[in-house]
DNA sequence: CGGTATCCTAATTGATACTG
DNA sequence: CAGTATCAATTAGGATACCG
């Protein structure tokens, strides 16, 4: 760990970790991508249930030009596309699972840190 | 590490994380707050040099009522109030730093890898 | 099946003015 | 100094229809 810190105090780290994966989707998508591997893209839509065809479209693109992930067309008839993390891509596998696991952690103290803190009303 | 795994396959982590902190300026307010301990108002301002008043008063008091942050009020004249994290915002600190330091590694992408790198044909 | 194009709404963001 | 309130501008996100 800590291959890298030239900055450590500089938010350019994070600046540019959100701009390449800050989006709604992105995440998810990578996650997904990076535990279950290549995906057409009918699968990840159906995974992703609330998303439309041209959200994830637009999303997947973003992430092939970012370099993250790769996408193989196969030229048959009915039309078949995968997509799978690029080898720059799954250096996101540490990030994605500590953000997962902090996100249980999360979930674990707004359900127990916070008995007192009345219903959530609104 | 690795201290909760439950659904490592679930997207349901990440979503919840993205939840508390997916905003544009948290994840850069929480990591100044991480590296250089308690800040006044008028410090964050001054290192978010983009940010409004209005907004870092709004990001604050999400991160705030999360319970990420905690808000210290001094009762004189100036006013004077403080911001720093709570016990359970420093448990950030694994994810934050590991966010920055991809940020790196991904800067060296864009800035290196890319000139042998073009089998993008589209 | 896997897009693309268009339009539309809602959420973020930012500038400005005012207050205790 | 540290807010609060308001409004305008931008953008992200989403529904629908059509195409190769």
């Amino acid at each position: 760990m800590q291959a890298d810190m030239r900055e450590p105090d500089s938010t350019q780290g994070v600046i540019t970790m959100l701009q390449a994966i800050g989006g709604k989707w992105k995440p998810l998508i990578l996650f997904i991508l990076l535990n279950e591997g290549t995906k057409r893209f009918g699968q990840l839509r159906r995974q992703l249930t609330n998303i439309t065809q041209g959200m994830l479209t637009n999303q997947l693109r973003e992430l092939e030009q970012d370099g993250l992930i790769v996408r193989r067309v196969y030229q048959e008839i009915p039309p078949k596309v995968e997509y799978e993390l690029s080898e720059h891509g799954r250096t996101l596998k540490t990030v994605l699972g500590e953000m997962c696991t902090w996100g249980y952690r999360h979930l674990d103290f707004l359900n127990g840190e916070k008995v007192s803190a009345g219903p959530s009303e609104r």
